[in-house]
DNA sequence: GACAATTAGTTCTAATGCGTACTAATATGG
DNA sequence: CCATATTAGTACGCATTAGAACTAATTGTC
């Protein structure tokens, strides 16, 4: 048998992720979004725009994702693409006003939905679930990783995780 | 501002979690399944065989995808669909010589892949953070959920996550 | 300034993922 | 028994997901 201390950890970080998003996903849906539409709706509000490479650091999303996520946003008219006046490549996406009114009718209630859940946690135990979470996360990004085809005698060309340029 | 304390440890939770799906996901790509596939694979080595109820309860996979999931792996012959002899409405699902093949052959790599990540941290950090997440992950299935659209006096039909029959 | 390497977004494909509706089979209650 | 509710798996629609190929714009280097 196995006798992997860490096959139970894995198993209960899934389980506990998954138990987030069905606690989480439900009410966003409830409220006419899909999570990933309201995750981009959140990160926008109460900011002046963003662009796409900033708003897929912030939600997690890869810019492929990203690209059809605002495409439905704009269709319902709660986003909107705007080319970024310091960089020819980059757009800016920013909340219409009916993105806003959006964004202020749902956010603090799905906080108020998220504390029903969490409120019972203490500070404590919060701060102690981030800190090793961090740790266990960054177990993941040091690691070597996949080695891809060892080509020839030069180094990859592909950037691992959590490599800077 | 929000100023609520348990917003950083789920983005941290999310990260998290990321962060593992890439890392594994990457070397069971390599190797030639998607995660989900892997999942599978994995979940019926060294079994005789486990329904769809069963498989979907282990792998967090829903149903209907396991549908698709199975449909795939099946025609790659790597995995068998057989009725159930115990009840009409249920079907087994087993590794082909083949599935245990590749099973024996990916599962110890895949393992060792994990090892390389996680073999620094100490069974104690692994016991901690394993118990972290499961209350973490009990505050969100006991909370009370969504609820849809009150119906006159009796109370929701609907059953909560992680309410028993 | 030319030119190679990077970068930002888009496009494409294949495979999940989730909710809902549906069918067949089984349990339940009277 | 018989009507009803529940359960197992499938079918379907829609959205997301990762990865790779592609285009256009920018940066770095000399």
């Amino acid at each position: 048998m196995p006798r992997e201390p860490f096959l139970p950890m894995l198993r209960e970080l899934a389980r506990c992720y998954q138990a987030f998003e069905a606690y989480s996903g439900a009410h966003v849906r409830a409220l006419g979004l899909t999570p990933s539409q309201f995750d981009i709706v959140a990160t926008l509000g109460n900011t002046p725009g963003l662009s796409f490479k900033a708003l897929g650091e912030k939600t997690l999303i890869t810019k492929g994702t990203l690209t059809g996520v605002v495409d439905r946003l704009e269709a319902q008219r709660l986003v909107r693409r705007s080319a970024s006046p310091e960089d020819g490549r980059s757009m800016i996406v920013s909340l219409t006003p009916a993105g806003a009114r959006l964004f202020d009718k749902t956010f603090a209630t799905h906080l108020d939905h998220l504390r029903q859940a969490l409120g019972g946690l203490s500070p404590a135990q919060l701060q102690r679930l981030e800190g090793t979470l961090r740790s266990l996360r960054e177990a993941f990004e040091s690691a070597p990783g996949v080695e891809p085809a060892p080509a020839a005698a030069g180094r990859s060309k592909t950037r691992r995780r959590g490599e800077q340029a």
